[in-house]
DNA sequence: ATAGTGTAGTTGTCTATACAACTTATAAAA
DNA sequence: TTTTATAAGTTGTATAGACAACTACACTAT
């Protein structure tokens, strides 16, 4: 009836988000199927899929084919924004950053995180995981995996001063060498250095 | 025949991309439409329109409705890639950078600037040009186009010991409020500039 | 000349359908 | 119990067609 207002799966796109946005669905969450919300809004599953794909892309959902859709992790810090600093958000709220490094080593990738960086399954990768506190609440689990042509200085950086992202954002080309998993809640696995 | 080789929009994408990188199809250049791609390929416009959408998603082509498909500006200066600082990567290279003031001004936004910006036509902007100076040649111009609600000191900046990219990492939530054009090679227009 | 009109071409959106590829759970067979 | 089929559900890809929205250009009437 109104398509002149907004197109179709612009409409798909903007309930789900809300959905994520508010809480109402959190990360994990199952969205939805494609035949779910085509009978919702009563528009072709093609629509529907136009929809949640571009989701996915700006990092809102996770899809697994022949599986589903779920609520990505992360939120908030979508790819584009995750590059933005965490110890420049607090202070630009007026508290105070502080980080704890739990972790800074030099390992080997696993198969997974290998493909992910574009390297051999062995290579050697930088890994680090630190905690970082507003007003000395911990907030936030960074488990950092950096590509070591990307960023050779990085586990000499001293990280109770300078954040990864501030680090690399200064010495790597920022490609999309460096791969970020961020928690902003605690999960089972992390919950212990928290 | 051979879908499970590689998905037909892939091919596509593939196609277009060669094309591009190799140099076949320069900046400015258009692309087939979607009609031609379509008959040429052999596939239905909608495989075609996906391929070709998805490109534009990654920077390589830019799609006006009514007009047509043109291959970007900036080529290897993809959006991700934008946020490089070209001061930190001449000093990589160990030259030296500088770089000219020529224009930095707050003017009124033009109707495709401002709709890039989501501000309305005629809302203030602020404007900037410089030359970028590899070891004393000049090698890059640099028009950019900044949302003042995203930077409000941004005219106040000395960018000739800070250079504009640095200034919105530091200053701007890096949203898509910043607006980039630059320019490698002198084109027509930026010639008297160099 | 100027302004308005029309038309062809292009991209944007949407449908209804189909099959492929994959995951998961269940049921059957060893 | 373990393994193997089977089936249902989900996402991925692709089609052929349709209409809308927009642009650019030629043409016409003023």
């Amino acid at each position: 009836m109104n398509p002149p207002l907004l197109p179709a799966y612009e409409q798909v796109k903007a309930f789900v988000k809300a959905k994520i946005t508010s809480g109402a669905w959190r990360a994990g969450d199952a969205v939805p199927s494609e035949s779910a919300l085509q009978q919702q809004f009563g528009v072709s599953r093609m629509t529907v899929n136009r929809a949640v794909k571009e989701l996915a892309v700006e990092g809102l959902v996770q899809r697994v084919q022949g599986s589903g859709t779920v609520v990505a992790q992360l939120h908030r810090i979508s790819s584009t924004l995750a590059l933005r600093d965490i110890h420049e958000e607090i202070q630009e709220r007026g508290h105070v950053h502080s980080s704890t490094v739990v972790c800074l080593e030099k390992t080997r990738a696993e198969a997974v995180m290998a493909k992910a960086l574009g390297l051999r399954k062995g290579a050697l990768v930088f890994h680090s995981i630190l905690v970082h506190c507003e007003n000395g609440i911990p907030i936030q689990l960074e488990d950092r995996w950096v590509n070591p042509a990307a960023a050779p200085g990085y586990l000499a950086a001293d990280f109770q001063s300078t954040t990864p992202t501030h680090y690399l954002l200064e010495h790597a080309p920022l490609t999309e060498a460096s791969y970020v998993i961020e928690a902003t809640l605690a999960g089972v696995q992390e919950a212990r250095y928290l």
